[in-house]
DNA sequence: AACCATGGTTACCCCAAAGTGCCTACTCCC
DNA sequence: GGGAGTAGGCACTTTGGGGTAACCATGGTT
């Protein structure tokens, strides 16, 4: 984790940039998830990226990983933290200024192959 | 630009992140300003950088470039868009959010080496 | 003529983030 | 025994964002 920003949007971006933090955090969003259940709703992520970016996540307060289980296999369920949680306005809110910015500008695509964030308004 | 992304927040991301970018918002968020008053403010930052970040937020239409003069030297000014203006708000929440964080911890540090963006908040 | 101020561009290099592939360890079930 | 499922570690390579330095063009100043 890097420690000296410029000012605290600098320092937000640190915790949420990431190639793949932003639909982890959409998973999380919804509700606590499996390991697996997670490489299941992003097929693309690699064992190891999956790994990195939760640790990354978990090492910043935003996710919390719960092991259940003595011995192997073990489940292990990660979710949001209340920091965690408390990101939720600021992801809504650059998901509907993305989502607009897309709808205006003809080449530029979002992949629904998801829920997005604006399930959170409805909480 | 990159013209794929699977929600919105990752299309805000890709505006707003890049290492000098939040710093040039902030600063071009008092007020319009010329490259050399930038690069005044941000000393650190090296001419290539400076043309490049303002290059991408101005192919994202979230700043605009006006030139003053026929012949060199030019005058280069540059300044939000309503595009621009109109992430002020998520900027505001997301310094709020990471300066109360780097508050809590206590090996995290911001360097408050300008206004910050809670001046928007009152502009 | 030499130099500075202005606003760039271009070529080149470096490094950290991201990606790939293979390995461990454990248990359950056929 | 052997394979699937679960969770993750380690070594290696690739890639693209960031950084340095040099150069262009113009006109004013000393």
């Amino acid at each position: 984790m890097k420690e000296s920003y410029h000012n605290g949007v600098e320092a937000t971006l640190g915790v949420i940039s990431g190639k793949w933090k932003p639909q982890i955090l959409c998973y999380l969003g919804n509700r606590p998830q499996r390991t697996c259940d997670l490489r299941q709703a992003l097929p693309a992520i690699s064992q190891k990226m999956l790994t990195q970016q939760l640790r990354e996540l978990t090492a910043d307060g935003i996710v919390a990983r719960h092991v259940y289980g003595e011995r192997a296999p073990f489940k292990v369920v990660y979710e949001l933290t209340a920091l965690g949680r408390s990101l939720g306005e600021i992801l809504v809110q650059m998901s509907v200024w993305g989502e607009q910015r897309a709808s205006q500008l003809p080449e530029m695509e979002i992949q629904h192959d998801h829920a997005g964030f604006t399930h959170i308004l409805e909480g």
